[in-house]
DNA sequence: TTTTTTTTAATAGTATTACTTTCATATATT
DNA sequence: AATATATGAAAGTAATACTATTAAAAAAAA
């Protein structure tokens, strides 16, 4: 099994204990992810995730205070990889329209194998982040977590996105209504495109929500007439 | 409290016994919508509402076999709703333009309150639907549920607001993702100028959600050149 | 009106969840 | 060798998400 790369250090109000400072640490987020990925949020526990690693539940706590933590924790590490890679992509890049196209093309392809490892688990967090995380902040916890700046990282990307929207159309009125709609519609487009295909036109190998979100985007921040 | 207008019926397979058919039954409906909104889907259980109503876990449980068949009921129930107002507001007129705006108009007001009726139950359901309806169909029991037509009357909303955009572009590529991405984008915009409102730009009392949308339809549907 | 059926309430029970606490042991650091 | 830290094992708690049984109450049918 991969591990998740050590380079992206999180908020330690993230966790309770940093998991990245030991090898039990790194073990629970790695197995975590491919048992949230195949059990499902609800399903998964602690207990599971205890017995699947050869470890206490107990144990477990003293990373995280809760399971809704760690999703957050992993919320979190997909938003710092795609900042990353967003910097890295749009960097040394002068066209404005260029940098927003690539950055569309960043979030659908999301994070994908690159080295043709099998069961990469960073891949798993992906599917992950489609199924699971809106359940991160659709709660009733939502404005104690907010204020504790838990969802900062993905406020942060919302925002370099929407300042290339600006850079292209400046008057446009709505850049981060525009680019969080795009951001869940991949998500949910390719939950649809798996799980309910009468909601979306999606087709093989067509690269249909990449399509349908560039042009979309695009056609949005065109001036009226 | 306002109860839950008897007019729809809804697919059997949706309770275990038909909870408009007994006094009971409504009041189960009606109270779980104030409770579900109070407490979150995820703190609600049938036993807190039991004690609530002056009823029995057990009892509930002869109407819905869970928590999340009640939340399915739920969201059927909106749909339905959705889709009778849809009908109503878009009949006899012949311009596919309007008929699409008015459509919009209906995603964004939802169900309001019509007679200003105080603590009107279905003005809370309306924002069940916003924090709540994803966690119907984000499961690993999504495939089988679908099988069984659960979610039906929402795709036949889909499927209605995708002719009226074939209506006026025939060769639009992406009908049911255009609208599937609206609807949600919708309720989460709704919810992020709440709890995220560094995600939205939403203004007091400027409809910005109902604009932006309707200026993104339009403009996504036109023709390429 | 009595009988029958249906509906509900009360109680108890099960397996699991989401933790917390305590304490012993293993491992690493000084 | 002493000390601190990390982990494991076990037990415990309160709540959840149910199921099953039985009896009483209410409604419907005869």
């Amino acid at each position: 099994m991969q591990k998740l790369p050590v380079l992206l250090d999180l908020d330690e109000h993230l966790y309770s204990k940093n998991p990245e400072s030991t090898a039990l640490g790194k073990k629970i987020v790695e197995q975590s992810i491919v048992m949230i990925d195949s059990l499902g949020f609800e399903a998964f526990t602690f207990k599971k995730l205890g017995d699947n690693i050869g470890s206490n539940e107990s144990s477990i706590y003293r990373y995280f205070k809760s399971k809704h933590a760690l999703l957050l924790y992993l919320f979190n590490w997909y938003w710092s990889w795609i900042e990353c890679n967003l910097v890295f992509t749009t960097n040394n890049i002068n066209n404005a329209e260029e940098k927003l196209s690539r950055s569309i093309q960043l979030l659908c392809k999301g994070i994908q194998n690159e080295n043709n490892i099998p069961n990469n688990n960073k891949v798993l967090l992906n599917s992950i982040i489609v199924s699971e995380s809106v359940k991160v902040y659709l709660t009733k916890d939502i404005d104690s977590e907010n204020e504790k700046g838990y969802f900062k990282t993905y406020k942060r990307v919302v925002q370099r996105l929407s300042e290339f929207l600006l850079d292209i159309n400046p008057d446009f009125k709505y850049p981060h209504m525009l680019v969080s709609t795009v951001i869940e519609g991949i998500h949910h487009q390719q939950f649809f495109s798996e799980h309910l295909p009468a909601l979306t036109d999606v087709e093989e190998g067509q690269n249909s929500i990449l399509k349908f979100y560039t042009n979309l985007v695009f056609k949005a921040i065109q001036d009226e007439d």
